[in-house]
DNA sequence: TCCAACTATATGCGCGGCGCATAGACTTTT
DNA sequence: AAAAGTCTATGCGCCGCGCATATAGTTGGA
């Protein structure tokens, strides 16, 4: 258990802090990117840009994502900051995907969503 | 359309106000019980009584609940205030259950849930 | 070519939601 | 009789958030 020490200090997560782990955890991405993917999947409104780069620099200070350092092929000075999530990042959004996914069998059983999404 | 009228400015809903649309869609509940209800549902921490009271006022005021003028039984003293989903609060919860789900979605083919909960 | 729009990060500002503490009153349990 | 539980309510202060602004490089169209 002693991985686990504090994780529940940042349980439940923020709903902007889910949608980062969940961006990070298909690839490194930069903020700007990480916005662009949650729009990409139909979230409205997605995260304010302040909202984004705060929560970034707060989330890598609790280390539940780390800076990838990424100088990609060009040599041209690169404006993007990269993330990529941790190990610690990856068991904190596995729990808070436990903890939504027992919300909506109870919205289920609550008839709240009539049939689930395929 | 004109029912669904502004409803988009109401989402997302806050983790608090979603919990308590989703207690009250299992019938009328005061403020306490709705706490008892979301601590028995498993969700840790559960609202802060604070936070849960300015919560019920701020939906009443928007409309998404009503008081229910509940005089039980006896006719002793009763202090509780109990609420009643209305018919905007249905629709708004199905909204956010609809998003929570493709939520779910995303997290699954993420990687992040392994297998659905029963 | 020039200007608008887009990309990308960062931060000051002010509002508001939240947890914490406290208050008050009644009820049940030990 | 005291303690613990029930029930609502609100003041306080922190801090997360949206909005606006700053800065600067890139892309695309009139």
């Amino acid at each position: 258990m002693d991985r686990d020490r504090g994780l529940d200090r940042l349980l439940p997560l923020r709903p902007v802090e889910f949608h980062i782990l969940l961006s990070l955890s298909g690839g490194e991405r930069h903020g700007y990117g990480i916005i662009q993917d949650i729009e990409s999947r139909g979230e409205s409104p997605a995260p304010d840009v302040g909202t984004m780069y705060r929560a970034l620099a707060r989330m890598a200070e609790a280390g539940l994502i780390e800076a990838a350092e990424r100088r990609p092929a060009p040599e041209i000075a690169e404006r993007r900051n990269y993330y990529r999530i941790t190990a610690v990042g990856t068991r904190v959004a596995r729990a808070e995907a436990q903890r939504l996914a027992s919300l909506m069998k109870a919205a289920r059983l609550g008839g709240l969503l009539t049939r689930d999404l395929k």
